[in-house]
DNA sequence: GATGAGAACTTATCTATACAACTAGACAAA
DNA sequence: TTTGTCTAGTTGTATAGATAAGTTCTCATC
């Protein structure tokens, strides 16, 4: 078989494979606004031919792109962008705290993005549901003044809360979006703290180096009678955020 | 293309994918200890040939337990069970030795440096101490089995502990040390916690990467009566180890 | 014993192909 | 209008093979 495209001079090998560098590319794209969330992708097949690639490249990318949250897959019908990081690498024009400002964003809560969509199996077990159930995601930051101080991601049975997606952009809360849906009280289930260094996209967004340290809660909420009704993965800034654990507040 | 099969939704088919039954089966012999953290895994090839699949269908299923945290592969080397992140319950009674026996690690410790000096002012500030006073410090290193777990630096108090280092070299464990010390039983006051990376030394004495995430904690031990006891500040590999909260006071 | 070259092995990336599963729209029939 | 069916298009899964890049061990050499 004869090498097509892309003989690598010899001199120097491309550190970053390509499916990194077309994982890039398509997030910059999504971030400069060619493509809006809920805008359908141009097909794997349309993508490979553009890139000059195999489309199983293409879809190493876009698994990429989908595991941080950037775009889902719906079999049959193509590759949805899910949600724009504000102002991705080295964008110097678009300034987030003005659009957060300007858009009339509570302090201390910035939604980036609410949708619908089908769960995977990670969230289904975390909630108790079968995959592929509908739920509700809200990814968004939570800021401290002018610094944002953590990423977040809560995942909701849709089935339970049908309005929640317009109770959540409505309301400043988790809290009070739940108990406009009914749900008056609910508790914190179980708490997992690991330390992950930052990808770029979540550097970008909370304003640190990429590599920075940062601390991810994974959390299951219930309700009194032990169902899960949210299932929260929450990046904590490393250096501007300090989780404090005593013990009264344990054995409460 | 002829109507092969099934128009009306007929025979319902199990339709799980391989790759995710290899992946269940595999976390399963994890789990069940068949394999050790740190155990290396059967190679790629030899997996495909035991399932009966292509290589490539197992190193899908890889690629979710790798995604999961349960295994990490090293290119040329293989494919190694990640001492399937320990989760590390903090409470009241927050027990180094316990919480590894309860999984069914073997606790280790090492020491890197035991020295009595004065105390700097934080020291000072978490012991109820004034600055200056004498302090036991020791310095090690927490393992279970072989595989380094955590970094701690140990401060106690030299008056009310006069052979605390002695005892520390020749006994297991903290608890055993301060116990021959005459102080039957104490509790955790508080903790904190941060993300950090981990510096050269660090990375080293932990086998990980420089710059890889580290779980910083700082707590504070007290006697029955309030007194504190020990000033303990200990960096968890992150990749290691989860940090498990029970109470609801991780705000988000 | 220490060192370095090299072989054997292992994972990482990329290409190519085929089929299955699912979606959305067109279109005919009731 | 409504319903059912078909079809073209799209993603998901699985197979197969090739090459690159990193690791580990052996062994000859100094």
């Amino acid at each position: 078989m004869t090498p097509t495209a892309t003989p690598p001079p010899s001199d120097n090998r491309p550190r970053s494979p390509v499916w990194a560098a077309i994982a890039t590319a398509l997030s910059g794209e999504i971030a400069s606004g060619h493509y809006s969330p809920g805008d359908k992708l141009p097909t794997e097949a349309q993508l490979a031919t553009r890139f000059g690639v195999n489309r199983h490249t293409v879809r190493h990318a876009l698994a990429r792109l989908a595991e941080d949250g950037l775009v889902h897959a719906r079999r049959g019908a193509g590759v949805f962008v899910s949600a724009a990081p504000l102002d991705y690498p080295i964008g110097r024009r678009t300034r987030f705290h003005q659009n957060l400002s300007a858009a009339g964003q509570l302090p201390g809560r910035a939604h980036l993005h609410i949708e619908t969509r089908p769960c995977d199996q990670r969230e289904a077990q975390a909630l108790g549901l079968s995959e592929g159930t509908l739920v509700h995601v809200c990814e968004g930051l939570s800021l401290a003044g002018a610094v944002p101080l953590a990423l977040f991601r809560s995942v909701f049975p849709a089935a339970r809360f049908s309005n929640l997606p317009q109770r959540l952009a409505e309301l400043a809360s988790v809290t009070q979006a739940l108990a406009a849906e009914g749900l008056a009280d609910y508790t914190r289930a179980s708490t997992r703290i690991v330390a992950k260094t930052a990808t770029a996209m979540q550097a970008n967004l909370l304003h640190i180096a990429q590599g920075a340290p940062l601390l991810r809660t994974d959390a299951i909420n219930q309700d009194a009678t032990g169902v899960p009704v949210e299932y929260g993965r929450t990046w904590f800034s490393g250096d501007r955020v300090t989780l404090s654990v005593t013990p009264d507040e344990i054995d409460r």
